[in-house]
DNA sequence: TGTACATCAGTGAACGCGCGTTCACTGATGTAC
DNA sequence: TGTACATCAGTGAACGCGCGTTCACTGATGTAC
């Protein structure tokens, strides 16, 4: 994009050009509806302008090629999360701010969010897995960010992760939703207003969740 | 299943029965790993044991059996979320009977959900949408009932869609989590367990909302 | 600077296969008399 | 009860097409001397 392409191209300019043209054009692909399931490798190689047999130069499959694409997805996600908690802003603003960091990033790269949410429940189970892994991870890195931020309440290390994977789960659940309704729509603001009031509704959860929940109906035994 | 199967076929015997299990072939196809997509009306035919010409007599074309399929695995859904309301239980109870009333039905229905699941971000756009309109319904359904349960509160119209809302996708999150796992596996337990808390947080959320939250920095002017 | 050789991304033809759709047909069942 | 006719789910062959994969090849570029 930002360089000059007129001079002549060594092999490996080529070899890195073509292999993310490919990648591309998986992507270019899935935003046109298809799943990746029913993506064919030749309408990919025509989608770049080489010939089929070309494609083994850069992958051994079309399999291989999609859990590149799972890892590059998520880089972004990953990008996007550390933008939403890198910011020293004031706490009352946290939950505008991270909505509209969402928002941002779905139009910046849209397809790559298109490409998680078809296939976090798709037809390739080595994909749909890959994806599964990424989440948890996530998870993971949150909870431990979490426990830091409420060092001295008292959350137990299971609720911290129930706490996340809430979290997790609701914003992609906002992105999802973004990518549903009309591309740049006018109901974007709706959607915004509707995903903080969701956000501030869990985080007022949330705060008052360890004193007041943390002991209730703990034993099962009671039940009748 | 529960009716003798010796007796002659009529006319309209065969039709019935071979709709069935073109309808059924699809679902036994997509929880074997594929999407909608990728199934090919020949493959559904071999399923069930017709040449891919008789297809024609029941369906024009595989976009209106999947559209049926929407429409039969909500029907479903809707009973779920009967069940989960009608039973007049103590309220300490309800959040855990809700989430063994999902396990149950997902035990019980495995494959609609997985369709459900597969098929909201699939790569069909006529299926995605019917399947988005159908969430659309539930919530503007649950958000009425919910008016009705807090009448006496303050809650604004818009502010009951977005519990409707969060409280729908909730649940299929979770729903959605548990067709993740192993079916019927030693962690059936670990996520019932997260999904009560979860749905505690945010019950715990709404109780608080409406008195604390509904007023507050309602305008966007100040932001400097 | 000029020549000989190695590398390797991309070519183009070929293969056997499963695809969606069509169509004249068959034969079991239901209906009219 | 028996016969003639209508209905229609399912058959089987045929069609042209796009598929994934293979393989000997080409020709531009980089390297050694």
């Amino acid at each position: 994009m930002s360089r000059p392409q007129k001079r002549h191209r060594s092999h490996s300019d080529t070899l890195i050009n073509t292999r993310q043209a490919l990648l591309e054009a998986v992507l270019e692909l899935i935003s046109r509806d298809k799943s990746f399931d029913a993506i064919s490798l030749r309408e990919v190689t025509r989608e770049v302008g080489i010939t089929p047999g070309a494609f083994y130069r850069h992958f051994p499959d079309m399999n291989t090629l999609g859990l590149e694409l799972v890892t590059t997805s998520f880089s972004t996600l990953r990008a996007m999360l550390i933008t939403v908690r890198a910011n020293p802003i004031p706490e009352e603003l946290i939950i505008r701010r991270s909505v509209e960091t969402f928002v941002t990033y779905v139009g910046a790269y849209r397809r790559k969010f298109q490409f998680i949410a078809r296939e976090t429940f798709g037809g390739v189970a080595c994909i749909r897995e890959a994806i599964n892994d990424e989440f948890k991870q996530l998870e993971i890195e949150l909870a431990r960010d979490l426990s830091r931020i409420v060092a001295n309440d008292n959350w137990s290390e299971d609720d911290l992760r129930m706490l996340a994977n809430l979290m997790i789960r609701s914003m992609i659940q906002i992105v999802n939703q973004q990518l549903m309704a009309r591309p740049r729509g006018e109901d974007d603001a709706k959607l915004i207003e509707l995903a903080e009031k969701q956000l501030r509704l869990i985080a007022l959860g949330a705060s008052l969740w360890h004193s007041s929940e943390k002991n209730s109906d703990k034993s099962h035994t009671s039940t009748p």
